[in-house]
DNA sequence: TTAATGACCTATC
DNA sequence: CGATAGGCCATTA
């Protein structure tokens, strides 16, 4: 086992792992992940990533919010409110801008 | 191989 | 202060 395997964790795969890793009643942020990748100007392919999001209900992509706090508008995979509610479901809560308190529910990895 | 796209972020006018 | 444009990196066609 192992013997000469080749992982080939290309970009996406690893911010699958990451988002993942995100406790739920939690945020990150695309900036985020792509710092925890290693370059913090992955963030657009963050998005790409979770874009194609093969594993739809194992990737928690509804806890994954932009720089704002606020979900993207091309989300709408059923409608934006619909993700802010179920980050509502999870605990976090939102302002009168449809914003999460990064001071309190950005995930922080330490 | 080149070209185009993208769920972002930052800087500038 | 608000709006606009560009840049960066990776993936896909």
């Amino acid at each position: 086992m192992m013997t000469s395997s080749k992982p080939q964790e290309s970009t996406f795969q690893k911010v699958y792992e990451i988002v993942r890793k995100i406790p739920r009643g939690k945020v990150a942020t695309y900036g985020q992940i792509a710092v925890l990748l290693g370059n913090p100007r992955l963030s657009r392919v963050v998005g790409y990533a979770l874009h194609v999001n093969p594993e739809p209900g194992v990737i928690p992509c509804h806890r994954v919010v932009n720089r704002f706090g606020a979900v993207s508008a091309a989300f709408a995979f059923g409608g934006e409110n619909e993700q802010i509610r179920l980050l509502k479901a999870e605990g976090v809560e939102f302002d009168g801008e449809n914003r999460v308190d990064m001071q309190k529910y950005q995930w922080q990895n330490k």
